[in-house]
DNA sequence: ATAAAGATAGGAAACATTTCGTACGTTTAC
DNA sequence: GTAAACGTACGAAATGTTTCCTATCTTTAT
């Protein structure tokens, strides 16, 4: 059977891969330079090419699609914000929290990072949610 | 001043070593057989040294402490679990949801896996939470 | 006492991820 | 038209993570 390695879409954008699907998510389809720009100046300092390679990986990985059809390619996610952080979260809560939303929750909530103000914001979702 | 690597504490736990330190703070203390054995009943099949191996660098990360004394080791989380998934998830609300909680929220109730009965305990959480 | 089972330690290989140098094509400004 | 600036492609090195082989020591059972 000879199983292999396929181009199919990776569910698992690593560190790196997630700084740069964050900039698109922020700002849309844009340049590779773009890109770097962005990182340098809202995170750390990159090569071009470092950042172009990448994107070329992602774009591969199907992570990213790309448009050549100018010379400057414009690239944009491959999957929708929303579901990829599902995704992600999915993965979180089953990996630290034992896939318990509630016990993320707890923990949450015992974090002095967790302002009054986000504690309301919570509260009316979930009042919304209950009218639904 | 040649900086170079040190042996303190990191932060960051792989995604292996995650799986060794949900062993332990399932369990508590545990020699290098009992967490393989449980890894490879709970989780995937791994070989008894690779096991050791990477327990013996989480010691020297600090992720994890040993007992020497006897010739069976016992390790143990070098960090309290809430401590650690209090950073994890720090790390993951910020790099995914811009620092938001409620965003984070947000996202876990447009989520299927979400049941009724964890909306209720969060719920509940919430509510015990405004009397105290 | 000896063999078998079970422990640790360490090195190296196998993978995965990240970074960047180099080559080379296209566009822009003069 | 030519040089400089800017773009892509690609290979390979650097780094980080994971796996497991082998050597060696200790304990256990006979």
């Amino acid at each position: 059977m000879n199983r292999k390695k396929t181009n199919d879409a990776k569910t698992e954008p690593t560190r790196s891969e997630l700084e740069i699907l964050q900039v698109l998510w922020q700002y849309g389809p844009s340049t590779v330079r773009f890109v770097n720009d962005t990182l340098n100046a809202q995170k750390r300092a990159v090569q071009y090419t470092s950042t172009l390679k990448l994107m070329q990986i992602m774009a591969e990985k199907q992570l990213l699609k790309r448009d050549e059809t100018n010379m400057k390619h414009i690239y944009m996610a491959g999957m929708e914000e929303q579901k990829t952080k599902g995704i992600l979260l999915d993965r979180f809560v089953d990996s630290l929290f034992n896939g318990s939303a509630s016990s993320l929750m707890m923990q949450l909530l015992g974090n002095k990072k967790t302002s009054k103000k986000e504690l309301q914001e919570i509260k009316d979702l979930l009042d919304k949610l209950d009218k639904s």
